[in-house]
DNA sequence: TAGATTGTTAATCGATTAACAATC
DNA sequence: TAGATTGTTAATCGATTAACAATC
């Protein structure tokens, strides 16, 4: 829609889906202290086809080298920097219950790149032990705060209730991702990224396999 | 493998995926008192096309009636049997941390049919204010009430560099399923059925989904 | 009966796998 | 140079969509 984009093709969701799971083995075998690695060998650790891992990554370029391999410092950089992981985001967290500090926590002790920069609950002022960084604000102070700091994702771990709102919210702020945690699936304009972790469709899903084994 | 299964021909993953998703929104249409549906209007209501959903739905059997659509309570109860969620789970969560707090507290407040029967961690004893149902036993009881309880279900929510040994744990102890919050993958024994829920995955998708619009 | 909408087959589309020429 | 392994095209497979006959 927009003219923004430099993207030639459009690459399907499935292989956006593989790359993060890629570069967390590649990860693996860096801190193994592996130098290079073949798209067959890859194959064998993540159990995808060779050549789906080669097809995959062709579609971003050429990162291997015929009669050698991939290099893993590389390759792993290069997924990093396809998936936007050397950019920083801000970030905050709506809904600082017991799933909302774990992924404060979560996400202060993994993902460097991400900041949390504001934490937001209806509860006047729960302050956290363990996680002092960010105070906790109350929800009235939510779209101001996020239009002003430029805020880029919001992570939602409120009731399911709230969480129209909430999104609503942050959205007319100027926020450009949604973290979603609820069970609802959020209304939000076309521009905003949403990016959903659907614990119950997870746990239905697994009942399916379980109960069909049974 | 297994002479078990009744099943006659193996229904895709892709399939599987969305038949919580049906069920969730044709739960939101019971609460709202409405009756029958047409696949036309649950296509638009879910997003998917009219045609996917009567072909997902008639992998299982034709729920629907011609000219008229498809009874809501119906549908939502066989898509509820269809996915085992009439079967009763017992669940360990093993790993009370913040996030092992967050999904015993889903759990014990949004899905009846699985039962929380332990809750096991490191550290000696954390009581818990909000969740009184079960007591916290240490790591060292696992295997053996795993065993003697016959639970079917371990939610690993500990740190990454013991989600494998907690896997062997339960696995040998007899545990059927696997619901894996930890950003590893985990080897286990082809029965058991293992469902991640891969956080680190999930936010490196919204990222790139991000950075792609800048 | 006429209208609506399913169940199901056929057509299309896209994603995965196989094969191999290019090349390090 | 010979061997290995990529990048890439072609073949296959599977999933989605379209179409329509069956039927409520």
């Amino acid at each position: 829609m927009s003219a923004g984009s430099t993207k030639e093709k459009q690459i399907s969701k499935a292989v956006i889906k593989r790359l993060p799971r890629y570069r967390r083995y590649l990860g693996e075998l860096q801190k193994r202290g592996i130098e290079k690695i073949s798209s067959k060998d890859l194959s064998e650790l993540i159990g995808y086809t060779a050549s789906q891992i080669r097809q995959d990554l062709n579609n971003f370029g050429g990162f291997g080298q015929q009669g050698y391999g991939y290099s893993v410092n590389y390759l792993y950089d290069e997924i990093g920097s396809i998936l936007g992981l050397d950019k920083e985001y801000k970030i905050v967290i709506v809904g600082y219950g017991r799933l909302g500090q774990a992924m404060a926590s979560y996400i202060s002790n993994n993902e460097s790149n991400f900041k949390i920069v504001g934490i937001f609950d209806v509860r006047q002022i729960i302050q956290d032990v363990e996680f002092k960084d960010a105070q906790v604000m109350t929800c009235a102070n939510l779209a101001g705060f996020v239009k002003h700091e430029n805020v880029d994702i919001a992570v939602i771990t409120v009731p399911a209730e709230k969480a129209q709102i909430v999104a609503d919210t942050v959205s007319e702020a100027g926020i450009k991702g949604v973290w979603n945690f609820t069970t609802v699936d959020l209304d939000l304009p076309e521009d905003v990224v949403v990016e959903n972790v659907h614990i119950s469709d997870s746990l239905h899903a697994l009942a399916y396999y379980m109960h069909d084994e049974l």
